[in-house]
RNA sequence: CGAGGUGUAGCGCAGUUUGGUAGCGCGUUUGGUUCGGGACCAAAAGGUCGCAGGUUCAAAUCCUGUCACCUCGACCA
């Protein structure tokens, strides 16, 4: 009976099919992931989200390094002139710029930009910098925050402010820019798919979805478990779209001027909030170990038994040198129950016990936060048994994530079935390439065009839309 | 940007219709008993009611404006 009173006040996360909307705040909150600010659309990461934000820098910085990229730190204010150079790309951007117009209490004889994305500053430094083909290619990131002020915003998904990476590379050829936008693309989808156990489709974003100012967009786009598809990452082929309007020209091996092919690719805290609506579950956040910032949480079960705090630190020095992120929860103010019920919120991918009886019998119970399946591991080689499982826990996520991404894309041959499909998840069809189809669907169904994945090869060849000839395999979905 | 909703203690809420300067639960602090799925007892601390005006002897409560957040839709690199 008191029990069940207690009950009552512990809040509750909305169930997923209830309002998935709701859900997704409810867990980005309780799982103290951020917290609004005085700010309008501009949000605080909270140490937890904090840490799943460098993790997830930690191992695509290191990816970047490996396939030869350096970091570099540009200036968040970008003056006018320099944006307005590219035109379409001051177009696609103008509306939601933020401006700095007074400084030291004067005004300023230029406004200058928050950067909503640093193009036109790389472009810039990049005239100063590259001369010879000696110079090529240059291939630098940095790791910042942007600003665009937003209609409307949503924690993660869309907000004023938001934190990530900007690569902006420059090349001799176009060939070669082309290799580097495939490149970067490929690292994206690597990085989703085994750090985050996130399915992605990648491929070519249509001339109506590319960014603005690139020659060709590709993009690694994500299912949520609502059916709607998530832009986890784009990389940008510029050819010589920015390079001609700054100027960046080297000289080649036979004395002569040439303009530079560009390219630049990001991923930003959105990818946070695809992790949250991936995987996450009524229980609440459902972390990937590869990003967790506690893989594994030991809870002391009847504590002030002897020994059982001893057994549990030596456990946790043990996971530690084996460099697998622990907490032991040495908490004497909540009940283990309570225990269970946060970390699961949190996502944290496995739980182990440790308790008399688990003393007795040399080994430490654990349950698995992707299956709640439970089992017990020897204490004599935990850091293997407990590795092995998290390497687990990875694969499991990856798959059932992928087949749930499976069981809700399909091929498409007519209006009715794409408009069908495209309400419960992504619908694959024949396009002919034309806006005007789809600006049709959009209208129609609140569906865009993903992309376009690498296999073209045709399934039928008229277009879901008009009917005419088609030849393009597209994705269509409606997205966030 | 449109429709609807919310804003009162750290969190969740009641109080607003019928104005009279706040109340409940959780949490927190202290002491004790507990500890294998959201423990219990006792004592204590903590808010001027999103913000700004107005009406009134008196405003959380009525009026006006404004800001923020949530849901649905529109828009959108």
């Amino acid at each position: 009976m008191a029990k069940q009173a207690k009950q009552e006040f512990v809040q509750h996360i909305t169930p997923r099919e209830e309002n998935f909307s709701q859900w997704y705040t409810d867990v980005v909150r309780m799982a103290e992931l951020m917290d609004y600010t005085p700010v309008r659309g501009c949000m605080a990461l909270k140490p937890y989200g904090n840490r799943i934000w460098e993790l997830i820098r930690e191992e695509l910085d290191r990816r970047f390094r490996d396939t030869g990229h350096e970091n570099v730190s540009m200036p968040m204010l970008i003056p006018e002139s320099l944006l307005l150079k590219e035109a379409e790309h001051v177009e696609g951007f103008a509306p939601e710029v933020a401006w700095v117009t007074q400084g030291g209490g004067e005004t300023l004889p230029e406004r200058l930009a928050i950067r909503p994305t640093s193009e036109t500053m790389f472009c810039t430094m990049f005239a100063q910098w590259v001369q010879s083909w000696r110079d090529l290619p240059m291939k630098y990131n940095q790791w910042c925050s942007v600003m665009r002020w937003e209609k409307t915003t949503r924690p993660f998904l869309r907000t004023a402010e938001f934190w990530w990476q900007e690569g902006h590379t420059v090349h001799a050829t176009a060939e070669e820019a082309q290799e580097e936008t495939l490149l970067m693309l490929e690292v994206y989808r690597s990085f989703c798919e085994d750090v985050l156990s996130i399915p992605v489709f990648s491929g070519q974003k249509s001339e109506k979805e590319k960014f603005a100012g690139a020659r060709a967009t590709y993009s690694v786009e994500a299912m949520m478990q609502d059916g709607k598809a998530l832009q986890a990452g784009t990389s940008h082929n510029f050819g010589t779209n920015f390079s001609v309007p700054f100027e960046i020209r080297y000289q080649n091996r036979e004395g002569q001027l040439e303009y530079c092919h560009e390219t630049s690719w990001g991923m930003s805290t959105r990818l946070i909030g695809a992790i949250i609506m991936a995987h996450g579950d009524e229980r609440g956040l459902k972390l990937p170990p590869g990003v967790a910032p506690i893989q594994a949480v030991i809870l002391p079960i009847a504590a002030h038994k002897g020994g059982v705090m001893e057994k549990c630190a030596e456990a946790r020095d043990r996971l530690k040198a084996a460099g697998v992120r622990v907490r032991l929860d040495d908490r004497d103010n909540v009940s283990p129950g309570w225990k269970f019920n946060e970390w699961e919120l949190k996502g944290v991918p496995l739980r182990l016990e440790i308790g008399p009886r688990d003393i007795e019998n040399g080994v430490a119970s654990y349950m698995r936060r992707d299956t709640f399946e439970k089992g017990t591991l020897p204490l004599e080689g935990l850091a293997e048994g407990v590795t092995a499982l998290l390497e687990d826990i990875r694969r499991g996520m990856f798959r059932i994530a992928d087949a749930f991404r499976l069981s809700r894309t399909q091929d498409v041959r007519t209006w009715e079935e794409l408009g069908e499909q495209v309400s419960r998840g992504y619908a694959r069809a024949m396009w002919c390439g034309k806006r005007e189809c789809e600006d049709k669907i959009k209208d129609a169904f609140s569906a865009t065009s993903r992309n376009m994945p690498f296999d073209q090869t045709p399934f039928a060849d008229s277009c879901v839309c008009c009917g005419e000839p088609a030849d393009k395999v597209m994705y269509f979905a409606k997205a966030y």
